[in-house]
DNA sequence: AATTTATGTCAGTCATGTTGACTTAATTTA
DNA sequence: TAAATTAAGTCAACATGACTGACATAAATT
């Protein structure tokens, strides 16, 4: 074991670290610094384990988040072409390749060809991808139905309000066209 | 660009794919199929922006959001040892080990011989430890103050509350031992 | 006819997680 | 006291999912 209180000149150089070792700070952070742990906490936990039900059936298929994430939105948006896709995702072409790849070539996911513009790919889920949408989606339902009743579905409206101004302004008009959001069609 | 509609040999027998290619589906999966996927979707970008924020400044620090997790439960629960800190960010101690050794390398954390148990590394913020902790900590207070605002304050609990059974059971009492929680100390 | 756009692909890098094997020092147990 | 267990650290190899940059193809637009 190396000696318990030495810095590398490397990292002194990066950070600017004094040469002095200073005093360890034994108080904790708490609410009285004016910042809402509480919260910030809360919702680090909860998406952790939001996130670990349908990461459980994903490892039975060789799958991961992204492909969750790529599953989910094309069976919420039938029809989006790859660049809408990357426009939700905010991911890049390449990172989003090597996953609609292998959901294309394991048939969770098929392509069209744009009618209009016949560049575009326009991504539909096939049965079994309608189907695994489903049942990635049925857990995470169940959590919430759950966290739901135990608060009281009375407050649903405003926990979905909070989550919504939680999202940046821009990103908003977006998350109002998905189906089956309030203020979608009229 | 390879045939639009082609499926490899290696796919098929992975994911059982049948032969014949299946129509696309093109209905959007929606409330109607009993799901709740306002607040799936909702909370995915809701976290996802949450998230951003500190990203930026960790970005400058050539930090990732693992440093930031350090450094947050550091600063919230100062003193804590090794095996406790494994404990609340369920990672293995090898994952750990790189960004914790960094964190201390540049200064941001120190390590106490437990006094106890000499075995243990007690960990503790250095004053800019602490002072990172709080800089990354206030966009995220920030957002969270906004969108309570826009929400109405008064459902700060029904939040609260949401989002604490929305984590695993098992994990609660955990949250609830964090300082300034309400249910902490008398 | 030239340019732009939508998509796809190759190659390399980085951050962060994993498993497994092993060491050292300190504590606990038999 | 000797043996076993525990806390922490380290080495090596690997997987995932993000990134940048460069380039190719086909189709649409200018």
């Amino acid at each position: 074991m190396t000696d318990i209180n030495s810095r590398s000149d490397a990292a002194r150089a990066v950070h600017g670290v004094p040469a002095a070792a200073d005093a360890p700070v034994k108080d904790a952070l708490s609410v009285e610094d004016g910042i809402d742990f509480a919260i910030i906490e809360l919702f680090f936990f909860a998406y952790r384990d939001f996130t670990s039900d349908p990461d459980e059936i994903l490892g039975e298929l060789d799958f991961g988040r992204a492909h969750h994430r790529v599953v989910h939105f094309v069976n919420r948006m039938p029809g989006l072409t790859v660049a809408e896709l990357l426009d939700v995702l905010q991911i890049t072409k390449q990172s989003l390749a090597r996953v609609l790849k292998q959901l294309i070539d394991s048939g969770y996911i098929m392509q069209v060809q744009g009618p209009r513009d016949r560049r575009q790919r326009e991504l539909y889920p096939s049965a079994r991808g309608r189907e695994l949408a489903l049942r990635l989606a049925a857990p995470q339902s169940r959590r919430i139905r759950e966290a739901l009743r135990q608060t009281g579905p009375e407050h649903r409206a405003a926990i979905e309000t909070f989550l919504r101004a939680m999202v940046n302004t821009e990103l908003r008009p977006q998350i109002d066209r998905l189906p089956g959001n309030l203020s979608a069609e009229p």
